[in-house]
DNA sequence: GCACTTCTGTACACAAGTGTCTAGACAAGC
DNA sequence: GCTTGTCTAGACACTTGTGTACAGAAGTGC
């Protein structure tokens, strides 16, 4: 539950009060980080600045002095997502690699990894888009150099066109689906899977090495956001 | 937008009124189809006895004649998914086919023709699953049922019990991630790309004929709901 | 130490939602 | 035609949310 810049309550920094000045108890940030972690653990509507005053402990005048509305508060949000996690996937996808199943490798990353990815971030911004049509708009243009990004990397490892885009396809949103239904398989049994997944999106064999670093970084990295629900 | 029990708005047999006894305005089956359309189309959140009342141009105590809360109501929902979708997803995996490129045209036609499957009502249960317990329980028990006949059928055409279990997987999540992205390509786009995608999830070449087939199946049953948002 | 700026708390107005109670409308039965 | 059972409207009480107004706390600068 713990991502990147949020921290599970209140402060970002370490320093439990003093460097705030004058009677300031929380930050523009916190508000944000706060806003963040329900947004991503119970989607949008449950954004609201009655509850996210009550876990700050502090009172809702408190927000309207470092945000105009509601709505000014989603707009940030909005705009948080729309530079982290589009940028790392397109990043992952455009690593160099050896062979298309080592590049695929490097996408995975992205979904076992939650300081690259957020994939629950990821899936409330999809729920809000279907509400919202800006942020509908958001969303699409993303989904859209999302796929081009990981059809290019098949292409650049001798697939057809049509191919290409075909299996960009495939492993993007067998990915969403994936993740949509939350199985929080334990990781092992995941990994265990991955050879044969690898062949199926590429349509050939990964090499060990290639599988084995991925099983590394992943022991490294593992997201330790289990403690849902 | 319109499915099989669910009128767009009021009525669901033709009779204007008459038919109704006493000053009765709307039948229990009115509020369910409101109720379902709503889910569909914006989530359970939005699913409000007030804005129910208001479509149906009827006063919100008639509800409480008809559910003894909302959450009698929700229940009611649930259950009507509970048995048509996910029977028939598994109806259609378990249909006899010739090859296994053959049953997973099979499965496609759920994915074309929401008389058979309910996408969008797929997709509101799933998301009301994030923030309800034992709505969750009830998902899970579905997509387990769900997979294992997918498992079932790519082993019925004598894939290894694991590759099965892989290629079950992938076809599922992927149609569920590629629902989610809600792309709404025209269905000629989407009808090309059907051997590609064949070849990718059973990695065996189709017919000629099954690929004609499903195109001739979604003609005839193709969705009509492009009417969203 | 006094004004100043920055932030927070309390109180108010308002909107939208749930659920309950009661009166009454309407056809059916006797 | 009077009663009875079924359904609906309207009023009421309560809850939870937004946004605004204003007073005041708490450091900062002079």
């Amino acid at each position: 539950m713990s991502q990147d810049n949020i921290t599970p309550l209140r402060r970002s920094g370490e320093d439990e009060r003093g460097s705030l000045s004058g009677n300031t108890k929380v930050t523009r940030q916190d508000w944000l980080n706060v806003a963040m972690d329900v947004l991503v653990s119970d989607g949008v509507e449950q954004v609201k600045v009655l509850t996210l005053g009550d876990r700050l402990n502090v009172s809702r005048s408190s927000f309207y002095w470092y945000f105009k509305s509601r709505q000014d508060l989603l707009d940030a949000l909005l705009d948080h997502w729309q530079q982290t996690n589009t940028a790392a996937l397109v990043r992952q996808a455009q690593a160099p690699a050896d062979s298309i199943t080592a590049a695929v490798c490097n996408v995975f990353r992205c979904f076992v990894d939650d300081q690259l990815f957020n994939t629950r971030l990821d899936f409330a911004v999809r729920e809000w888009a279907r509400r919202s049509g800006p942020v509908r708009r958001v969303l699409d243009i993303s989904d859209e150099k999302r796929l081009k990004a990981l059809t290019a990397m098949f292409a650049r490892y001798g697939y057809e066109p049509e191919e290409a885009a075909t299996r960009a396809r495939v492993l993007y949103y067998m990915q969403i689906g994936y993740n949509l239904a939350e199985l929080n398989e334990p990781l092992e049994d995941r990994l265990k899977l991955v050879p044969a997944y690898l062949l199926v999106f590429t349509g050939r064999e990964p090499a060990g090495a290639e599988v084995e670093e991925l099983a590394a970084y992943s022991l490294a990295h593992s997201r330790k956001d289990n403690d849902h629900e």
